[in-house]
DNA sequence: CGGAGCGTTGAAAGCCCTCAACGTTTGTGG
DNA sequence: CCACAAACGTTGAGGGCTTTCAACGCTCCG
């Protein structure tokens, strides 16, 4: 299989069929390896290619005054980091590794032809950039209505069934090559609170984060605490589950 | 003109032609006069048809335990408040009207006509969810990283900009008829503290947000606080602005 | 005219931040 | 392979922003 194998199954599992594969994997224009902590767009930039993460771990940001960044996206591999781009032709925020990654190209040339020729593939694009727009509304969620605990264990959840549905946990652990600042600034925290609150949890035996990878301990007790439901992550249906329209 | 006068204009002006305009009122169902405070969809809901705001003022959001909502998106007329769903197919949280609301139904077969046929018109369609994206995104910054006072200045500068785009600002007075209590559910504070933010906004000549509509004292001011840049909306242009591709 | 919802204000408590120091891990060059 | 530095993680103390709880005035509408 070639490096689109993961692409929308974190986004509803079984959707690509053989032929669409192949137009996808032949649009590819290249594939990159990028450092670890390197910012790939800035805001403002004008995109004439979409990026989907074949292996690795990326992050969309927005800069604060205060030199710290609001993290609006965590992104594993499967997921196209800036399919908006697309449409919107320059990006709103920056986009960044946290570690090594490896990320396929596609021209909007060809994107345009995709467009055009196989409407199914076209809406699944679309339906991935909606995805994205799914889990803005959760972050939005998390920053206004929880706090620190219910905040991280939230943002637990979310990556740990995002991680699952591309196959990449096993024994409820998974990898998460996050700092605590990096968790900090994607949940709206100092790092050394994101320190205190990860130890309650730790203490708990709910999760435990650190290392480079999260283990899960009590999954039932970190979504009640993280008021968490998978829902809007649309796992559960591929985009035809249900034909009747 | 008809009831799509507005559409994208708060995202990009001169968007539309006479035909596109044209296809796009043909493809009104009907227009519906919703009550004030009522709840239009449902968390989980299918929908079969979207939803255009014609007039009036509308929202988003997700219950919390605690009873209290969290707002995700503020809607003005020319708003699809669900396009969304077409692609979803159910809805991951509920809508509302502020007040009183003329809105337009387009059935979802409709929308499967302008897919097919009218290829900008459906890259329009796709460009506005991406809109409510990016909305989404500085919406999170906005709860990350701001204190109070830069929330509600932000919040305010956005719905200011927006209100402008569709001509519904007049001597920097526009409608805004959410109580302290809604601004606090969008911005993640309680109600009690929004008053008293406002209460040193206004003092400062800043802002004046009361009896159902807000008054910009010093737009530069409130933009600094806030951290506001108008980017994000697009305005500027429209979706055609450059065509090199 | 009465009540309900909204806006306003005060006091006290709590959650998280800031500042600071130190321990631990990681990575790099000698 | 070791030594060192830099980044990351950990912990404590104090302060500040926001919440909570409570009370009261105002406005609008039935």
């Amino acid at each position: 299989m070639g490096v689109t194998g993961d692409f929308l199954r974190g986004r509803g599992r079984d959707t690509l069929s053989a032929e669409e594969v192949s137009v996808l994997e032949q649009a590819i224009d290249r594939v990159d390896t990028l450092p670890p902590r390197s910012v790939v767009t800035r805001r403002g930039d004008r995109v004439r290619e979409s990026t989907l993460l074949v292996e690795g771990a990326m992050c969309r940001y927005l800069d604060a005054r205060d030199g710290y960044r609001q993290l609006l996206a965590y992104h594993v591999p499967g997921d196209f980091v800036d399919m908006h781009g697309y449409t919107l032709r320059r990006l709103d925020h920056d986009v960044a590794t946290i570690v090594e990654s490896r990320v396929a190209r596609i021209a909007h040339d060809r994107v345009d032809a995709i467009m055009r020729d196989h409407p199914r593939l076209a809406w699944l694009l679309w339906r991935s950039t909606l995805l994205d727009a799914a889990m803005h509304r959760e972050w939005i969620f998390r920053l206004g209505r929880l706090d620190a605990a219910g905040r991280l264990a939230h943002f637990l959840c979310e990556v740990a069934a995002r991680m699952r549905a591309i196959g990449r946990v096993s024994d409820d652990v998974f990898a998460l090559p996050l700092t605590q600042q990096d968790i900090g600034e994607a949940c709206g925290l100092t790092s050394v609170h994101v320190n205190r609150t990860l130890r309650r949890l730790r203490e708990e035996g709910i999760a435990d984060v650190g290392r480079g990878e999260a283990r899960i301990g009590d999954a039932k007790q970190l979504a009640r605490i993280g008021e968490f439901d998978a829902d809007y992550l649309y796992l559960d249906d591929g985009p035809w589950a249900d034909t009747d329209r």
